[in-house]
RNA sequence: GCUCCCAUCGUCUAGCGGUCCAGGACGCCGCCCUCUCACGGCGGAAACACGGGUUCGAGUCCCGUUGGGAGUGCCA
């Protein structure tokens, strides 16, 4: 059977690492396997959805690289919902509450503090139809729940082996808001089934939703699909992110310069068997994803490791993949002086530094102590200049004036580039050409 | 409170009773390369949370403690 997977946020804000780590899983798989990837958008919580997000989610997985062969939302669906609803009512899984969250919430409480676990005590499943008709002319509408069969169910976890769920610890679900919106809970289930879902990977924070919605789809006539639940991220002070958001969004990520495969490739293999290294596109990265590895404990999230990442990538980055990048960045794409500098790039953004020194113009420092050493360097350049030339010519500066190293090198450096250290000056000095080598060294040298 | 999961170098981890004076990756430190910095190459320091068991033998199994993560919603 041909596999298919989804990811499904809320659109109720934009994606932060944990979730892309999420999407990401999933759309390896998917390549893995030749399946697809489902994005949809689990929007029943109308009160906190909205459309921006959901154009942000959208954003955010593209940017991703992950090109889902459907998107899908769920509030589009309401009418199949509501089929299965009265399909459920009708098996008698489905059963009418009139408590308000009030009460609820009071009941709660008074089980904790007796030490008990807050589930619920099925009040309505015992109402008798006289009792709802009063309990609805006092103006009560029900909400609905899904009567779970109390049991052991078990799976095998793609992630983490054989697990187990006993429904009978957990309060029947509430599938129907008393406003008549679904919650995800069913709308879930009944989209995995309709989308043909064949695996659902996603948090541990799912895994004890998983008896419940197994017992779903039974009670819907469908096999659940296979589950894989993988470790949570946690910042680099350990604090969970799965329900936090803040500095470690997408976008933040991206506005911050950084490549999205960097980032990609530190959330997937961080928290895995694998050595984290950068890798150029998913494809690379599906290469070694497997959810076998993915290990059972948190693990940190540190964007600091992120620049070295990006770095890598850059580094190995052709002239070719680079000239539309640069181009999107305003630079004319020169793949030699690409070639030239981008040992030095940490993030893409960098090259505008290299492109002012090479193609424009620069504040170049004055060294009045490295003044008479300056304008020699000055006179001694050479007309023409080529690859050889700053060999020859620095040979010659260091035997007529007897300096070497870095008191030879740092003040040519920093007057032909203005800053401290930097790609190779041989490959340099052509790009900035003679005429402004000379003109750089002299105003370095001037009082 | 209750339930579940986790616990090895700074970080991510390998390890599934002897082959571990614990292996890899990132980071860090040093050296080399280059007539400078960076890039690159090589090398080094660095860990089994604690306490009880079980066993001839425990990083590896069991219990507890501590610490961390998650769940316990008319959120997803």
């Amino acid at each position: 059977m041909a596999v298919t997977v989804r990811f499904a946020p809320s659109p109720t804000g934009r994606l932060h690492i944990g979730n892309a780590r999420t999407a990401l899983y999933n759309a390896l798989y998917a390549l893995k396997t030749g399946g697809d990837f489902i994005l949809r958008l689990d929007d029943t919580d109308t009160e906190r959805s909205t459309q921006d997000f959901a154009d942000g989610i959208v954003e955010d997985v593209a940017w991703l690289g992950i090109v889902p062969a459907r998107t899908q939302t769920q509030t589009a669906r309401k009418a199949r919902h509501d089929a299965v609803a009265d399909a459920l009512r009708a098996s008698g899984r489905l059963y009418a509450c009139y408590e308000t969250p009030e009460e609820l919430e009071y009941r709660r409480r008074r089980l904790l503090a007796r030490g008990l676990p807050p589930i619920y005590d099925r009040t309505g499943l015992s109402l008798t139809s006289d009792e709802r008709t009063a309990l609805e002319a006092e103006g009560r509408r029900p909400h609905w729940r899904f009567r779970l069969e109390g049991r052991v169910v078990e799976w095998d976890d793609l992630a983490r082996g054989a697990q187990k769920a006993d429904t009978a610890s957990m309060s029947d679900p509430v599938l129907i808001r008393e406003d008549g919106r679904y919650l995800y809970t069913l709308t879930s289930v009944v989209d995995d089934i309709d989308f043909a879902v064949t695996h659902i990977i996603r948090g541990e924070d799912h895994i004890s939703n998983t008896g419940v919605q197994i017992e779903l789809f039974e009670a819907l006539g469908a096999t659940a699909p296979a589950f894989g639940h993988h470790n949570l991220l946690t910042t680099a002070d350990g604090e969970g992110l799965s329900k936090r958001s803040g500095a470690l969004s997408l976008q933040s990520l991206r506005a911050d310069g950084l490549e999205p495969m960097a980032v990609a490739s530190l959330a997937v293999l961080t928290g895995t068997a694998h050595a984290v290294a950068a890798r150029a596109d998913l494809d690379a990265l599906a290469g070694d994803f497997d959810l076998a590895a993915v290990s059972r404990g948190a693990a940190r999230f540190d964007p600091a490791d992120l620049p070295a990442l990006n770095a890598q990538l850059l580094h190995a980055m052709t002239p070719e993949d680079a000239a539309p990048r640069l181009k999107a960045l305003g630079l004319d794409p020169d793949p030699v002086l690409f070639e030239a500098v981008r040992a030095n790039l940490v993030r893409l953004g960098d090259a505008r530094l290299w492109w002012q020194v090479v193609k424009g113009e620069i504040a170049v420092p004055v060294m009045p102590e490295d003044a008479a050493f300056l304008r020699l360097a000055a006179e001694r350049l050479p007309g023409r200049i080529d690859q050889a030339s700053w060999g020859l010519w620095t040979k010659a500066l260091k035997a007529e004036t007897g300096r070497k190293g870095r008191a030879l090198f740092h003040p040519l450096r920093l007057a032909l580039t203005g800053e401290e250290s930097g790609p190779e000056l041989a490959a340099l000095l052509p790009l900035i050409g003679p005429d402004k080598v000379r003109a750089r060294l002299l105003a370095a040298a001037a009082a």
